[in-house]
DNA sequence: ATTTAGCACTCAAGACAAAAGAGTGCTAAA
DNA sequence: TTTAGCACTCTTTTGTCTTGAGTGCTAAAT
């Protein structure tokens, strides 16, 4: 019985909680004892909210920016709130079609994808939608060919399954005859085909210091030279974002300085793509409100990031930046239904 | 004599507005007569100043913020200032040298060289660089190479003479053999090696249209489709910036809304593009203060930009977008300068 | 005919005070 | 345990005053 009403006493708080972040997320102003009383169907009282909130401010959810004004959310408070409601998240079928639905057809490049996502997740959250490309070594051949340009140039082509192209030029120190190159080519396509990069790489490598100085191997060595090189000029354009601008429309920058730091951080994209790199290895959804950033500059933000798929193997990660203020349900269930859209989109290609 | 001192005034006259446009430029305050008086090494009284910038307001050049203010420059008065100027620029050799070796060897594709210089301009001025690069028809072909990936899957490479690579994937409706496609590629690299994509695409299409229904000449229709839609497709990514961050360093910029409206149209590139785009036909330096642009958005900033040249064929343009308040004259010279750099950069790396 | 000194005038910006308003904490009653 | 009532606090707004920079005009000087 005790227990009882204790535990019906915390479901209040929680309700109030859940519904102190809920309106301060969409009026961004601090909300008051008498807003909370009235959301809750006069079922209850101001002087009665007032004294649970006492309590929630006690044990540090809830802030006053001064003295007599209404309440605030802390970092804790969206923590605990993000952590009530994150079990809960299903994204509703309606919407989870609606968003399939903007794929084009013809989108049909990882890169393309990508961006399109990006493009969604801004546009449904208000915020900045911010995604990393798998690294080309996550990818599965279909075809590679070398291709004579100039007495010394070569083009190396990669096709990977997912229809993306990667070429570079390289300019070897001997010239090779186009046999030569396409003994190369054939080589690798006969015995590489519908295999990710990396084992390709793996594989060569192993051959090339079995051999160790084999002599007349120099062609398995050419064609490990190229993979390294492909796998290393890839780094260039990991990270894409948009939507800056919905930034603007936030009263939380209004303050020049952070929107200026904001600026510097997605111009700069180092600190985000190393951010996103390293949550690559998990699948599912991260969350990172305020100062539980690594990053200095994102203090007065939350991340939400989720992984997506290629073949049951994490490869990449959208997400969304946007204000500690954020609605966290929608975003939770956006960037959640985005990663596992792409998933699917890209076993369907794939096939 | 009478006309020498009515000439010597109007000297004077451009001098302060001059001396008023940079004062302003530097520090964003309205200037003093007092101020412009002791610029000029007492010489002149500033009360005499006061006079003459009264006239200077009275011919629209100037005005006043409010009553007891100082005073800034119109926009009819920078146009003055930049008139003033312009011809005179002529980029000092140092500036030119150093601004040369910030390109680096390893610099080798027209993207490379391209978004380089928008990272230079932006740092250079303290303002928004931008550039768009030429329309692959533009190019000179080195290399065509058609690469059967799957049955009826086919990828064009395209390497032009700057050693920047397009492809597309191809579904054919038919499946073309390996020597076919050999055929074809050998018949483009042969006979139009060295040449502009545009003229190869001319040539076949008179081709396909002399031959008008030709039966077998199917081989020489489906070179033309390939290289119409590698001409199509290259329309992704014609635009680079960098450097907005930069804005929210000048005081014109405290006001959110102007922010605002400088992130969205940064953010969607179409008007900057057809801004960028309209320009293409003139090779020189174009300059827009304020309202002179005719995008809405930009009315609070100016816009220069300068074509830059592949074989004496005006093919891109680079620019800055910064305040009203910048230094025209350092924004030309920069701009200017680099592209000079560029076309003299292209010109090396096509031979 | 210009230029300059002198002075009155104007206006933004900052400081200060008072009033209004929103919201709380506490106490005592229900 | 809840609630009504009330005193209290602190921000925000509004209004007034002061200060100072800078001008425009006039009369004298060059």
């Amino acid at each position: 019985m005790n227990t009882n009403i204790k535990r019906n006493k915390e479901q209040r708080k929680h309700f109030i909680l859940a519904h102190i972040v809920h309106e301060y997320v969409s009026t961004a102003l601090p909300v008051s004892s008498m807003a909370v009383a009235r959301k809750m169907g006069g079922s209850i009282s101001s002087a009665t909210v007032r004294n649970v909130m006492a309590e929630l401010e006690e044990e540090g959810y809830i802030e006053q920016p001064h003295t007599s004004a209404g309440r605030v959310p802390t970092q804790k408070g969206y923590r605990c709130y993000v952590d009530m409601v994150r079990d809960r998240i299903h994204s509703e079928r309606k919407e989870a079609e609606r968003l399939a639905a903007e794929y084009d057809r013809r989108i049909s490049t990882i890169k393309e994808v990508i961006r399109k996502t990006s493009y969604l997740i801004s546009r449904e959250l208000h915020s900045a939608g911010i995604a990393i490309w798998p690294s080309i070594e996550y990818f599965y051949l279909k075809h590679f060919e070398l291709v004579k340009v100039k007495a010394e140039t070569v083009l190396a082509v990669l096709v990977t399954v997912t229809n993306d192209v990667k070429n570079y030029i390289i300019k070897l120190d001997r010239e090779l005859e186009k046999t030569e190159l396409e003994k190369i080519s054939n080589y690798i396509n006969s015995n590489y085909e519908m295999e990710p990069i990396s084992s390709i790489y793996d594989d060569l490598k192993r051959a090339v210091q079995a051999q160790h100085e084999g002599g007349t191997f120099s062609a398995v060595r050419t064609a490990l030279e190229v993979i390294d090189m492909i796998i290393e000029e890839n780094i260039e354009d990991e990270i894409y974002w948009e939507g800056l601008n919905y930034f603007m429309d936030e009263p939380e920058f209004r303050d020049v300085n952070i929107t200026r730091n904001m600026l510097k951080i997605f111009s700069d994209k180092r600190e985000l793509i190393s951010m996103m790199k390293g949550e690559l290895p998990y699948q599912g959804l991260r969350i990172y409100i305020g100062r539980e950033n690594k990053c200095r500059m994102l203090r007065e933000c939350s991340v939400i990031t989720c992984g997506y798929s290629l073949r049951d193997k994490t490869v990449g990660r959208i997400g969304v930046v946007g204000p500690t203020r954020m609605d966290y349900d929608h975003a939770l269930r956006t960037v959640s239904c985005l990663s596992h859209l792409i998933s699917e989109k890209l076993r369907r290609i794939n096939s």
